[in-house]
DNA sequence: GCGAAAATTATTCAAGCGTATAATAACGGC
DNA sequence: GCCGTTATTATACGCTTGAATAATTTTCGC
């Protein structure tokens, strides 16, 4: 049995890599799936390496959910600010980043659903998430902000409050849905049912968002 | 060493206990924790028990899955059909009920995020997820059907579906918002959230659905 | 180039897993 | 009140898991 060669690679691409095979992983098998062995496999390694990147799997995981969960934030709010000034545009390119690939997308679900269940056992899963969701929240908010400056309204923190409870709501709604039945569903056709319903609960006449705002690619 | 107490049960009961007893496991370790020596020992029997009555592990934590879904359906479907006639009273008792607890609560999200990282790796997963989707997608576009009837609209097909996509999501997504965060928002506050923001998208007064709904309890 | 340090592989270990089987207690028909 | 059947416990098995350790290869300062 000739012994496998080696291969060095420089820590940040080797750690790269070692997440992105327990994220190959944990979407095709499961959490329960993901073990050490299979995800060293997968990566081209031995199942010792990883300990040598990582303190432990837990550890390695952890990682492997702040990475999932940072990246999907980042998109949609690299989205917004893709394009200047408008606000109008920004607020409906966020909207639409986060129901369209890569954001919503079944092998997105599939991390994302074998993360949540451990955010309320394990403390560090619930921090990563309190983290991303704060984050999310508050560009929303902002985007949100902008966009009542920009037409004239200056609805009570508390409205404000609500609306963004709302959106927020009915976006990850609309990607669960979107990434559990992506064959249900048109491409665009979630964007444009988020985009109609903000206008609606956000009392603006049809069109007020969208128009325009599906030109992006 | 002296042996267990025995202690007989009706097959019905008993399956239910082992299901119950699977559910607090989930909820409190994740579906990883739920090994068959912690179920077992959390229903007060012996690990050999369970494939007394389930041909299998999996098998019982797929009963443990449907129960769950199928509960919860019929938590919101039944909460619509305690009152009779007035469809609008109906619709606005069916998003109340799933926004309220026993459905929008942290351990009933704990399981269900549990369970939904399997729907897309086990078929079986698979199939009881589409089954109480599918069911629980006729009852709200029913519902809805109903209340257009009533006030006397009757929007085309097309509108019909992306009303129901609509709201489906805004329940899915401020369900999900409510559960894992909910010490951050009143008991009532995201069902009159969802109430006002339904309003909205189907271009009601406000106060045109949420009016009496709310005087539930 | 040489030798220490680091990276990687290979092997081993103890624990826990789901399951199978054997022993035992309770029940029901007669 | 005994006996077959079934529910339940107890024990054992084979396998997988995450982790620890030992062996080997590469890198790099000098």
């Amino acid at each position: 049995m000739s012994r496998r060669a080696f291969h060095r690679a420089s820590e940040a691409e080797r750690r790269q890599d070692l997440i992105a095979a327990t994220l190959d992983c944990i979407a095709e098998f499961g959490v329960q799936g993901a073990t050490v062995r299979q995800i060293a496999t997968r990566a081209g390694v031995t199942g010792g390496l990883i300990r040598h990147y990582f303190e432990s799997k837990d550890q390695m995981v952890q990682a492997a959910y702040r990475e999932t969960m940072t990246g999907m934030t980042r998109a949609a709010i690299e989205a917004a600010n893709s394009t200047d000034g408008d606000a109008r545009t920004r607020l409906s390119r966020f909207i639409i980043a986060n129901l369209t690939p890569p954001v919503t997308d079944p092998r997105t679900l599939s991390l994302w659903a074998g993360f949540i269940g451990h955010v309320r056992i394990d403390p560090v899963f619930g921090e990563i998430h309190r983290e991303n969701y704060a984050v999310f929240r508050e560009a929303l908010e902002t985007l949100l902000a902008a966009f009542f400056k920009e037409i004239g309204r200056a609805p009570a923190a508390e409205a404000c409050r609500a609306h963004s409870i709302a959106i927020n709501g009915l976006i990850d709604g609309l990607w669960i849905e979107g990434s559990l039945a992506a064959d249900m569903f048109d491409e665009r056709e979630l964007a444009e049912v988020a985009l109609r319903s903000v206008e609606a609960m956000l009392g603006l006449p049809q069109g007020g968002l969208s128009q325009d705002g599906r030109t992006t690619d």
